[in-house]
DNA sequence: TCCTACATGTAAGGCGTTACATGATTTA
DNA sequence: TAAATCATGTAACGCCTTACATGTAGGA
């Protein structure tokens, strides 16, 4: 159950309510792991009752009242033990290149068309990428801000990841291409 | 539900059982599905049902007898209807990311050896793939396998994919030093 | 003799998505 | 006036993993 881990991690950096923890895995882990609010909640009620995190009722005025959750040392345990042991091969799934897989069923017109949506849609992503590199990582590793480092880390293979599979589709259709022009 | 699209797909190709098709994704689509065949034997049985495929049984001495599927012409059109769609983002989970994104709880000894860890990972996984290439791809795009040329094109993103985590790899590795480098 | 390949199934339980449900305040 | 933000929950259903279950033939 990594989900747990993973709200275990972030609240070792700050304390939070389960919609904060909500909204960084939209904001900033969406390239490796997600979780709506539906699965936060529960969760969270879940391990308090664990001991691996405790909370604190916030009453606001303008706002709802909130919960607040802090990380307990037991959950700092479970933490940092989960962490050194080596993950087992991650299973990925990816539906768009399962699509691929499959494109003789469709004309090669079709599948240049499908290529190119693809690497508009990679593009996309990447730039929203690089608007939160420039935003939190203006200089690169040496940016100033505690605990960023392997944050900035996962960003990069983020980039690197969304550079590589726009790469990928340029050679596909140039692939493509090429074949056209030996059949005809 | 897209593990019966991707079973449309490898029937789409030739007739299979159901033991066949777990083993096609063990052994060559591993980096983007993935099913077992606990999974896989209810799933054939309903889409028989549905009229999406149909099979035949087949007696056999030395082995135990078999069920060969072969994808049916409505089969055809809802794998047809499927690649057409514009695949949603696809939401990764990678197990072994988040872990990084969390190594500040560990010492920087420690997480540059999990590190490595990784990169030879990684490394073991492209040897694997590039095995593959060479048996079934030994010219590259221009091998002459029918049908091959998109199963080629998934096969170079999971080569290309491998050879960017290990650069990666070294990239935080080379980091991590630096930062040792400039603290001491 | 033990392991691997071939071959097909079921059952329990956990994980995850989508939809339902509520409601005040701020911004466009 | 409509939408977004803040904030927390539940319920139904479907997907997926792990384990249980069985049996033959061939190779090391």
């Amino acid at each position: 159950m990594s989900l747990k881990h993973a709200l275990l991690g972030l609240l070792s950096e700050r304390e939070s309510t389960g919609y904060d923890l909500t909204k960084m895995f939209e904001l900033s882990m969406s390239h490796y792991w997600h979780a709506g609010h539906s699965q936060i909640y529960p969760l969270l009620d879940q391990m308090e009752k664990n001991g691996l995190i405790a909370f604190e009722h916030v009453v606001q005025k303008d706002k709802p009242n909130k919960k607040v959750y802090r990380i307990t040392p037991r959950g700092r345990e479970t933490l940092v033990s989960w962490l050194k042991v080596p993950p087992t091969l991650s299973r990925y799934k990816d539906e768009s290149l399962l699509k691929v897989r499959f494109f003789q069923n469709l004309s090669e017109e079709h599948t240049i068309e499908l290529l190119r949506d693809r690497r508009r849609a990679h593009q996309a992503t990447l730039d929203g990428y690089r608007k939160l590199e420039a935003t939190y990582f203006p200089v690169g590793p040496a940016t100033p801000v505690r605990r960023g480092l392997f944050a900035y880390f996962t960003l990069r293979r983020g980039i690197m990841f969304e550079e590589e599979s726009i790469r990928w589709c340029r050679w596909s259709i140039s692939q493509l291409r090429k074949k056209k022009t030996r059949s005809s």
